[in-house]
DNA sequence: GCGACAG
DNA sequence: ATCTTGTCGC
């Protein structure tokens, strides 16, 4: 994609946001936000860690459904072109979550993303980009609001409540261990938000982060090693 | 004008 | 994301 390419560019020049923002209200028209067509038996979880200012690892866990069990693990490394600017995370860590997927010898039905799916100011968060990108079902689990107010939920797994921007419900605050900051889930391209959180919660055994996101972040770490 | 702001 | 020590609680 030419936009990833920009070394003509500052990072957080106006103008390229201006451009970024342009691209995302376009693609905003192409999101799907549906009940899953498929039977979910394969669920993928990816993550990004760096390694100083601009080098970038990304992972990409495969696990059984919902039996949880780990059956394939890739990663790869690479530059990042922009610097974080809320909004568009995307654009820094897509391009190498996306050459990292590619090495996945099994594709999954549904992948769980370390970050916001729709619940974006364009609706457009990492997880709704990589849907549209590889068009493939996908959802957010992220640990930070990025938009939108909420009010907390019962201190017990498995309460839920939800998320407002603009008078819509564009995630879940959902608690996935007792006494524990919870998790904000969204749908990210063909899921809806009722099957996202229903899955998350599946996938919460005994840490905070449900296991996909959660291996992907630990696997990010340990690969790092290996570099 | 003053905060808020995924990873 | 990343840099970092001790500390509270199950």
């Amino acid at each position: 994609m030419a936009y990833y390419r920009r070394h003509d560019a500052p990072p957080t020049d106006p103008r390229l946001l201006q451009e970024l923002t342009e691209l995302q209200k376009k693609m905003q028209d192409r999101i799907i936000i549906q009940k899953p067509d498929f039977e979910l038996k394969l669920i993928a979880g990816c993550d990004s860690s760096f390694i100083g200012e601009d080098t970038i690892l990304s992972a990409f866990i495969l696990l059984k459904y919902p039996e949880l069990e780990v059956v394939e693990k890739v990663w790869h490394h690479g530059q990042v072109e922009l610097s974080y600017v809320p909004g568009f995370l995307s654009f820094r860590e897509a391009p190498n979550l996306l050459e990292a997927y590619q090495k996945l010898e099994q594709k999954p039905d549904l992948i769980m993303v370390d970050g916001h799916g729709i619940s974006h100011p364009r609706r457009l968060g990492i997880a709704t980009h990589l849907g549209l990108h590889l068009e493939k079902p996908t959802m957010g689990v992220a640990k930070k609001v990025l938009v939108g107010k909420y009010t907390e939920p019962a201190p017990t797994k498995g309460s839920i409540s939800p998320l407002e921007y603009k008078g819509e419900v564009i995630a879940n605050v959902l608690r996935t261990k007792d006494n524990v900051k919870p998790v904000f889930v969204s749908p990210g391209h063909l899921m809806d938000l009722d099957s996202a959180t229903e899955i998350a919660l599946n996938c919460a055994t005994k840490y905070k982060l449900p296991e996909p996101t959660r291996l992907a972040d630990h696997y990010a770490a340990v690969f790092k090693k290996d570099i």
